[in-house]
DNA sequence: AGCACGCCGACT
DNA sequence: GTCGGCGTGCTC
């Protein structure tokens, strides 16, 4: 008997099978961990088959050393899953079944709970050789930045030269650990009785399709998710429900806690490596049936899958952007039928993908459409910012929002201001007549770079110059549009200067701790304004909120990205929710100096359907997707030449494909990435839009072409979410 | 990834 | 000559 085993190191090289024979008396299974001699080292592997015979020369195979566990720990299920990502991703193996243990079973660099970080070592004599240049040049970059610094910042220097330092004890080495703290839950079970449309959603789905859950905000969709599995637990069978990082909330966590106890296990980035390991650990033996958590628990350890449930579908972390890059949705595709069960697809604002999906018929639409509690949502109303202007405001508050905060302090009650900032880049505005640079091609938003003073389009490349009057009123008042919160807090304090103002976004919340912080303290302040960007959109329910206010509604509508009018809805719709949970009546004021713009008029009537037929008909005449396919490969690395290279050659093939099959191509063309260096790593891309007729065919035929390139520098994306 | 091999410049 | 640095190639 020969094994075909995965060596578990992430490196190109070694990113193949291997053939090894099996000592007679050794009890292996495909799937299982084994020790393997491999060179003159011995390293871990995965078997991922058994066969009788063997391709590679027999006097050079080696035999197993060792089994690691006495069971195989990929069970059948995800090593067919494996190759399914192999062929669809364009991954390393190796890279594929580390998604499927947890870090403690792993072996080789990549432990995500400690990073290496050098430094030099103090009061050390040391004389180099005049020819070890490269160890001077790491002294010196060491010396230069004085403090602790990152593996990954030090690997172009070359591995040989940085080991050297380490064996002389010129440089030091530390692992760091990041610590995290648990939560604790609060158990307190309350069944609820089901409504008409909950009922008749349990009663829909029943088979192994797909289901697109549509229920309103506040229609009772994490009900209908509890009895689904229930119903799957009676049955015997398991459940997996994912959930977006950002509303993995204690609230929501203890719900399911309270409800199925210790059958529940949570996989969440809070969890500490041993904590993650223990609840895998419940769910691979049986302990534990239901697996909930964010994007990574699709890859749940569970047998005989009942349902899986991915709730807020639309959100765009399902889509992994660092490596290995998947999306949730094909995995959880892929499980639900292997198993033959439901997967549910809940959402108040559907991707426009998936909804056209269900109006295919591909996915089966179930409705939610009253609330449960039977209130109405708050009233939107927009304010029309360019006649703040004309009327001699051109601060960032109208003064129907002044107004409105005035009267909620005087009341003693709490407001949210929400901006809607996103990325890195901002986009070019007429202040008189509201023109948004916009590229000729694709009919998205241009951003404006300030490093080469341009303006770039992120799905062509094509640059323009920076305006400096506005091509259709002549006025020469553009501004680059962007408020940040800081910015906002200031302002409100000139305004209401002894009322409890607080703020939260990325800067604010570095630690666990500080989130929870501030919103405790916006909890316990009345009255009291809470500024944040996304961050507070999601999950919180703050009963003395009566107010939302979003500042400036454009700058995720112009963002260059054919789903900035889609991503805006979705905003609206969720900000909108956090006004008036309680029995008082909410209100939200919604700023624009696009008061006409299509999206503001179905979201403040909370319209989906209207708005999801205007924005189909326009992807539709502008060919992006789900009418089209985007393909991007990025190619990235250290080297620039490289680089460069490496995408000449990838791209002049995919020209003679183009050649040949004329008609499936809607673009085409090779560039920069919007942001060119990462991490030091110079960024290079090909871009491509297919008719979705042949985008199967020219994705296999392009597939097959990066195949032949390096699995380390190259990635590869379908309909990508962000386009740094 | 990690290890050996072999080339090449610098120095006893 | 010989020693150490550093690029290259291989691992069933």
């Amino acid at each position: 008997m020969f094994a075909e085993v995965i060596i578990d190191q992430e490196a190109k090289a070694t990113d193949r099978v291997f053939e090894y024979s099996i000592p007679t008396g050794l009890n292996v299974q495909e799937g299982m961990r084994v020790r393997l001699p491999f060179g003159k080292r011995i390293v871990q592997g995965f078997i991922i088959k058994l066969k009788e015979d063997a391709n590679f020369e027999k006097d050079k195979i080696k035999p197993i050393i060792a089994t690691i566990d006495d069971f195989p720990c990929i069970k059948k299920e995800m090593l067919e899953l494996m190759q399914f990502m192999a062929k669809k991703n364009h991954l390393t193996l190796a890279s594929i079944l580390r998604l499927f243990i947890t870090s403690e079973m792993r072996e080789g660099k990549v432990k995500p709970l400690y990073k290496s970080y050098y430094s030099l070592a103090e009061n050390k004599e040391y004389v180099l050789t005049k020819t070890a240049r490269k160890q001077q040049e790491i002294i010196n970059y060491l010396k230069n930045r004085n403090e602790l610094v990152s593996a990954d910042e030090l690997v172009n220097f070359g591995y040989s030269s940085l080991k050297s330092l380490l064996d002389k004890g010129i440089i030091i080495k530390e692992n760091i650990k990041k610590y995290r703290q648990p939560f604790t839950i609060s158990a307190e079970s309350k069944k609820i009785v089901l409504n008409f449309d909950q009922k008749n959603a349990l009663k829909e789905i029943n088979g192994d399709e797909t289901y697109l859950l549509h229920g309103v905000t506040g229609s009772g969709k994490t009900e209908v998710y509890m009895h689904l599995i229930e119903r799957v637990l009676l049955e015997n069978k398991n459940a997996i429900m994912l959930v977006p990082e950002i509303s993995l909330t204690p609230q929501i966590m203890s719900n399911f806690k309270s409800r199925f106890g210790n059958l529940v296990a949570l996989l969440h980035s809070g969890l500490s490596a041993g904590e993650r390991y223990d609840e895998w650990n419940r769910l691979f033996d049986g302990e534990a049936r239901i697996a909930i958590g964010a994007r990574s628990a699709i890859f749940a350890p569970l047998e005989d899958l009942g349902i899986i449930i991915i709730d807020e579908e639309h959100e765009a972390s399902y889509t992994s952007e660092s490596n290995p890059r998947y999306n949730t949705h094909d995995i959880a595709l892929f499980r639900a039928r292997y198993n033959k069960c439901p997967l549910v697809l809940g959402s108040a604002t559907p991707s426009i993908e998936s909804y056209e999906k269900a109006k295919n018929g591909e996915y089966k639409l179930i409705e939610l459409p009253v609330r449960v509690n039977g209130k109405e949502m708050p009233k939107i109303q927009i304010v029309d910012m360019m006649n703040e202007i004309r009327m001699g405001n051109s601060g960032i508050f109208s003064s129907q929002l002044l107004a409105d905060l005035t009267s909620v302090i005087n009341n003693k009650k709490q407001a949210m201001i929400f901006l809607n900032r996103r990325g890195y880049s901002s986009f070019m505005r007429c202040r008189d007549c509201g023109y948004i640079a916009k590229c000729e091609d694709c009919d998205v938003s241009l951003v404006y770079h300030k490093e080469d003073q341009r303006l770039k389009c992120h799905y062509c490349g094509k640059q323009f110059k920076v305006l400096t009057r506005c091509p259709k009123c002549g006025s020469e008042s553009i501004k680059k549009g962007a408020v940040g919160t800081q910015q906002v807090v200031e302002k409100l304090k000139e305004y209401f200067s002894d009322v409890k103002i607080l703020r939260m976004d990325n800067d604010t919340t570095t630690t666990k701790n500080s989130h929870q912080k501030i919103l405790e303290e916006f909890k316990n302040s009345l009255p009291a304004i809470l500024v944040g960007t996304q961050m507070i959109a999601k999950g919180h329910d703050f009963e003395n909120v009566v107010l939302v206010g979003i500042v400036d509604a454009d700058q995720s509508l112009y963002h260059s990205d054919y789903r900035s009018s889609e991503r805006t809805f979705q905003l609206i719709t969720q900000v909108a929710g956090r006004a008036g949970r309680s029995e008082y009546e909410g209100k939200v004021v919604l700023q624009t100096y696009a008061p006409k713009h299509y999206v503001y008029k179905f979201a403040s009537n909370y319209d989906y359907k209207g708005f999801f037929r205007k924005e189909e008909n326009i992807r539709q005449t502008s060919l992006f997707p789900p009418f089209t396919r985007i393909i991007r490969i990025l190619f990235s690395s250290h080297d620039e030449n490289y680089v460069r290279e490496t995408l000449k050659v990838c791209y002049n093939e995919i020209v003679k494909l183009k050649e040949n099959f004329h008609d499936a191509f809607v673009y085409l063309d090779a560039m920069k990435s919007p942001i060119k260096r990462i991490q030091d790593k110079f960024r290079y891309q090909i871009m491509m839009r297919l008719k979705m007729q042949y985008a199967d065919l020219i994705e296999d035929e392009v597939f097959k072409i990066i195949n032949k390139l390096s699995k380390e520098n190259v990635y590869f994306e379908i309909n990508p979410q962000n386009l740094s």
